[in-house]
DNA sequence: AATGAATGAGAATTCATTCAT
DNA sequence: AATGAATGAATTCTCATTCAT
């Protein structure tokens, strides 16, 4: 009974290394500047090798922003833990809200790749599907905060919804002060629970039975 | 009585021309593919006449998103044509978010510099200062909604409003369809109004006396 | 009778503040570094104009050399005044040196164009015919010096004679203080004078009859 | 028992091929016509390579300079060889510039890096700095010639006559012919000699004990 | 699998020169 | 004659990608 391959755990760690420089390279030297060499030698591994993991460039980038993004849309899921879904749904939004607020100002590299100079066409395109997917995970919520929704509208709403927090969790994110930020998350969350109460179709008050 | 120096005036244009060329070439082959002599061969210039305009593709690129944020500076201002000034308050939001939608749409250019990736941390600065400015221009608005919010407040209100808008518009404008991307701006202003009715100290109906 | 055509005067001052701003621009920015544009703009007049004069940037060029060539053209010539040529050969020879040391050492255009920075291939061959003229001026003195020696001999002795006033001159320049300057045109001297003693047929106290 | 590292050997030739390489294009083009791929070409390189060597145009042809001086600089002390230093001083001085003039005839790079124009203030600074060298290594030569010169002489007659020998030797390669070039060194061999005499306290026709 | 030297297409930028005004 | 905006060929240099070792 082999252990695990050993050249597969390496090869992973490295994918990772190099993940890893690349999100610093760019955030110190700018889209531009970050060169396929310069991440290779940050990651301390030979540009070969990095071929060898991606193809190019592009997927190098867009395996990036993936990393990111796989995180983000796991979030909502791990933010529903039983004794939040509990919770009156304004609530809940809130909860929500926080968890995401909590991921983008732990995330340096994150912000420092979505926000913190050069986004790359290839990135725009990974955070267009990664908004679908978010926005996606959320649906199950406003299924129970209005279930005579068609599907078509409640996609619409979920996604019009999660953009806006991404938005002003960006805003928050630039603020000068942690007050300013923290600020900017409340008005975050009186903006999607003011949205959202136009559709719900039970109280704001009520709990999950 | 000569009229403006003819040399000025051919100057201007061809500086409209390349920064026209630019935002073409940008939004059909992303700013990499949108090489300086590129730009110069659509607006019909020579390569040598772009840098005795531009010093470099940075200060092109630079001045291509200013001509779009000084433009949405002034665009408030301009949608409050007297006749939509005295709209009950809800309408009146909701001409303005149009009046934006419009510019979105219509400046194929703008989407493409500010979104088509590489937006560098000077021009972030730059998209900062404007979404302040545009905030700051939709402040008497609130005057009128909300007369007794602090001044603070106030400017806070403002600009999550402004940047909840700005990031709809966005999505909307890369909506696949047309009817999704009406409906996505339909929702925009949803967001904002129930935002701003939890500020309002006057009824939705009132119009201005 | 009308005096002088007003318009070659004005061109001739023209050249003038041009090669003279050539000479400031060379010195200052190096020989690259010295665009046709600059040299225009430096010596306010247009780009158009300077080609009026010279036909390309190696004429320019070349003319500037020549202005300096042809003032150490007739340098020797004007050292010779009657009071010197009745002077004992050796002494004679110094107070040439000297001459030609004064020029190199007030004439800071000069060690610009030629030894400060760039020297052009064009520059250079300015410079060995200017070597051949000057030594040419000098042959009248080893007439009287070598009676006998054979004219084709006349102009090698010369030549050597001259290039290397003009090597120890420059290593003269370069001296860090003025004493060192000092000493090095005193041991030219003594190189030059030992030189050509070789071939002297008249004693070295002789004065001219 | 491996041999040395044929990665580094390889480099290392291919750094000699670019600078040949250099010098012969620079020889028969010019510098300004010396483009870096002309020269790449020339080398049988890519100009990538070139690149990875030489940081830019201007430091390959310092590189190529440095070349020279640092050749110049053993030149001397290669030159004396034991049968040549027993000869009697004048007869070893003209040994000594004929080692030199054999280097200016052969290495036509030299010539053309030094004296094929665009010699930069930077490799003026080189070339002064390869001229003292050179002056220090004769002045050994100078002790056995004149003993009792004090040292502070010692160094400025040696530089003296190195920047003599310099000039005629340039002369000498500029020559039509070979024959006038062999003439031009046996006047340099005089001028030097003559100079020198006037310091020996030896006689001409002493030779080493 | 790993390495990194080598490649070369292609980009930005310059500047001598022209020519319509 | 004078002007200087316009031109575009030519140059330097970068960097994604390949491939022999």
């Amino acid at each position: 009974m082999p252990r695990k391959n050993p050249t597969q755990a390496r090869s992973r760690a490295r994918v990772e290394r190099i993940l890893e420089a690349a999100a610093q390279v760019v955030q110190e030297k700018g889209y531009d500047g970050a060169t396929t060499n310069a991440i290779a030698r940050r990651a301390r591994t030979s540009i070969g090798s990095l071929y060898q993991f991606f193809p190019n460039k592009a997927a190098l980038m867009h395996a990036l922003a993936l990393r990111y993004t796989d995180e983000l849309r796991g979030l909502l899921g791990r933010a529903l833990v039983p004794g939040v879904t509990a919770l009156p749904w304004p609530q809940l939004v809130e909860r929500i809200i926080d968890a995401f607020a909590e991921f983008h100002h732990t995330r340096a590299g994150f912000r420092a790749v979505w926000y913190g100079g050069h986004v790359s066409a290839e990135l725009l395109a990974c955070a267009f599907e990664a908004g679908r997917d978010i926005a996606a995970s959320a649906e199950p919520l406003l299924v129970r905060l209005a279930p005579s929704l068609p599907a078509k509208d409640r996609a619409l709403v979920a996604r019009v919804a999660t953009e806006t927090v991404g938005a002003l969790l960006i805003l928050s994110v630039q603020a000068e002060s942690q007050a300013h930020a923290d600020r900017v998350i409340d008005e975050a969350k009186k903006v999607v629970v003011s949205y959202l109460a136009r559709y719900a179709e039970i109280p704001a008050s009520a709990t999950k039975p």
